[in-house]
DNA sequence: GATGAATGAGTCTTCATTCAT
DNA sequence: AATGAATGAAGACTCATTCAT
C-alpha cells in the first residue's frame, strides 16, 4: 500500500469521478474509498468537499491553460490552431465517454440565486473568460480589425461551447465535426478579407 | 387542511426548483414542503423522484414544442422566425435568473456509463433532436439545397446551444446577442445564394 | 372487471400472501393491488389490517377444523386417521412451497410482552388447543387409559408441530416422513397394550 | 457525548429486540435509539439491516454451539445429556418470556419463493443441521446400530423443535416437559436394546 | 501525516389509516 | 357498496463533517 501522496491520489480520484458523474452526484465516501484513503486524511488535505471541488476545477483549468499555451506557441497559422483546438475537444470527448465541459457541468448544479459569491461559480466564469480570450487572441491573428476580431472570437467560442454541450447531450461527435467545419469556414472568410 | 390539485402543485413546484437548482440538488423534502403536500401524497402521484423528473422534462418539452409550433405557423420569413426564437431564449434567461437548458443541466448529472437506458437521458436526446429538427425546417425554408440546409440548421442549433450554455455560465446575455447576430448573418448569407 | 365480492377477493388474496410471506411482511397496498380493490373499499370491509389478519386466521381455522372433522368421521381406525393427518400436512407443504403453520408464523411476529390481550395471539392459542384436542380424541380411541391417552395425544401433537416447523426451516419433507413414521410407531405401541 | 463500543451495543440491543419482537418487526430506528447510537454509526458497523440480522444469527449460533459442546464434553451418559439440553431450553424460554427459536421465528418472515439464496435462510438451515447433528451424535452414543441412531436422533430433534414452537405459541412450558419426558423414554428404550 | 469511530441532518420510499364524494 | 386523493409516522439508508488517538 503506497500511502504517500494521499492528497494527490484524492485529487486524481476526484478529477475522474467528478468529471464522469458530476460534482453533486459524487460523495466523499466514494472518493475516499476509491482513493483508498481514510476519511480524516481527506479532511486533513481539504477543509471541505467544496474545497476539493475548487482544487479540482483549478487543476483542470491549469492543464487546459497549458494546452492552449502550447497551441498558441505553435508555428502554425491561426486557422490551423483553431482546428487543432477542436481536434483536442474531439479526443477529449472520445476518451471521456462524451462527458463535456467540467465547468458547465458544475455550473448546472450551482443555484443561480446566489449573487456571484460562490467560489465554484467564480472559477466557472474565470475559466470561460480565459477560453474566450484564447479565441480572441487567435481571431486577432486572423483579422486585424478589432471589432471583427472580437466578433470572430465570440462566434468560435460559442460554436466550441455548443459543440461540447451537445456532444455530451447526444453522446455523439457530429456537433464537434459540424462546429469545426464552420469554425474553419469562418476563419477562412475573415482571412480572405484581410 | 386538505388540499386539492396536489399533483399539479407538486409538478409546478418541481418545475421551478429543478430549473433553478438542478434535478440532483433538489430533494423531495424541499419539493413537498414548498408545495405544501405530505410526502405520501407525493408518492401517490409519482412513483419515484425520477418519475417526477420525467414528468417535469416532458412538460417542459411540451411547452417548448408548442412555442416552436407557434413560431413555425407565424406569417413571417424563416429568417425572422430564427430571430424570434433567439429572442424567446433571451426572455427565458432573463426571467429565470440565467438558468439555461433544463435538459443540458439534467444531462450534467446523469453519469455517462449507463448504456443509454435511463429514461431521463432518452428525454434529453429526444428534446435536442426536436430542436435540431426545428432549425432544419427553418433552414429548408431559407435554402432549398438540401446539404446546405442541413448545414445551416446544424450551425443555428449549435449557436443556440452555445449561447444558452454560456449565458448560464457567465450569467450574462451577451452570448445570446452574439449568437443571434451570427444566426441572422448566416440566414442572410444562405438567403442571398438562393 | 368483476367488482362484486370485494371482501372475498381481499380475504382470498390475503390468505395467499400472508401465508407465503408472513403477516408482518405483507402490506395492505400489496393486498389491495393484488386483489384489484380500492383502498377505501378495503377499509369498508375490514376496520384494520389486524382485523383482516383475524379474519384470515379464522378462515384458516375453519377450514382446518372441517378437515379434522372429516378425518374424525372417517370409518377408519384411529391409527390410520393419524397417518392421514400427517399425509395432509405433507400435501399442504408441497403445495405451499414449504410454508408451514400460519399460526406459528404469525406468532413469530407478535411480541411476547403483551399480556395475552392481542386477538391474534388468542387465535393462535385457540387453534393450537383445537389441534391438541384432535390428537387427544384420536389417542383416546387408541388407548382407553386416560393418562396414557393424554400423553400419546401430546406426543403426536409435538411431533406434528416439530415436523411442520422444520419442514419450513429446511424446506424439505423429511421431517414429516420421520414424524409420521414415529407417530405410527407410537400408535402401534399404545394399540398393542390395549 | 461520544460513546465507545457502539458495534457491540448495537449487536446486544438487536439480539434482545430481534428475539423478543422478531427480525421484521424491529426497525433500525428502534435499535439505534435503544442502543443510544446515531444512525450513521450503525451503518458504519453494519452495511445493512440484513447484515445485522446475519451477525445476530451468527452470534446466537456461536453461543448455542458452545452450549452443545459443553454438554457433549460432560462426563454423563448420553441420556442425561439429552435431558440437560431440554432443561436448558426450559430455562431459555422462561428467561425470554416464551420466545422460542430465533431461527424459526426469522424463517417465518422470509418468503419461500427465493431460491435458497438469501443469507438469512442459509443460516437457518445451517443452524438446524447443526442441532440435528448434535442429536445424532448423542443417539450414536445410546445405540450403536446406525439406522436406529439416525432415527432416534431425528425424533429427538423433532420433539425438541415441536416443544420450542408450541411453548412459544401457547406461552406455556408443558410442551417442553412432555417432550423431555418422551425424549427420556426414547433414550431409555434404545438403551435397553443395546 | 494518518486514522477509525461517531454524528445530526438529510436522502428516497412505504407504512396503515382517513377523508370527501 | 365503492372510490381516488390526502396524510403523519416510520421504513432503510447516505450525506458531509468532526472527534480522540
Amino acid at each position: 500500500m503506497r500511502k504517500a501522496n494521499a492528497r494527490q491520489r484524492i485529487l486524481d480520484t476526484a478529477t475522474q469521478l467528478f468529471h464522469q458523474k458530476g460534482y453533486a452526484t459524487v460523495g466523499i465516501n466514494e472518493i475516499i474509498s476509491t482513493a483508498e484513503t481514510a476519511k480524516a486524511t481527506f479532511y486533513q488535505h481539504f477543509p471541505s468537499k467544496e474545497a476539493l471541488g475548487e482544487a479540482w476545477l483549478q487543476s483542470v483549468h491549469d492543464r487546459s491553460e497549458d494546452s492552449r499555451a502550447d497551441i498558441l506557441s505553435d508555428p502554425e497559422t491561426a486557422c490551423v490552431k483553431v482546428r487543432e483546438y477542436f481536434q483536442e475537444l474531439r479526443k477529449f470527448l472520445k476518451k471521456g465517454s462524451f462527458r463535456g465541459c467540467p465547468y458547465t457541468n458544475t455550473s448546472a448544479v450551482i443555484p443561480a440565486m446566489a449573487d456571484g459569491g460562490e467560489p465554484l461559480h467564480c472559477q466557472v466564469v474565470d475559466h470561460k473568460k480565459s477560453i474566450r480570450r484564447f479565441f480572441h487572441k487567435l481571431a486577432t491573428q486572423i483579422t486585424s480589425e478589432k471589432p471583427e476580431a472580437k466578433r470572430l472570437g465570440d462566434i468560435l467560442f460559442l460554436l466550441y461551447s455548443g459543440a461540447t454541450t451537445e456532444a455530451q447531450n447526444l453522446r455523439s461527435l457530429w456537433p464537434v465535426d459540424v462546429a469545426m467545419a464552420e469554425a474553419d469556414a469562418q476563419c477562412a472568410k475573415f482571412s480572405k478579407k484581410r
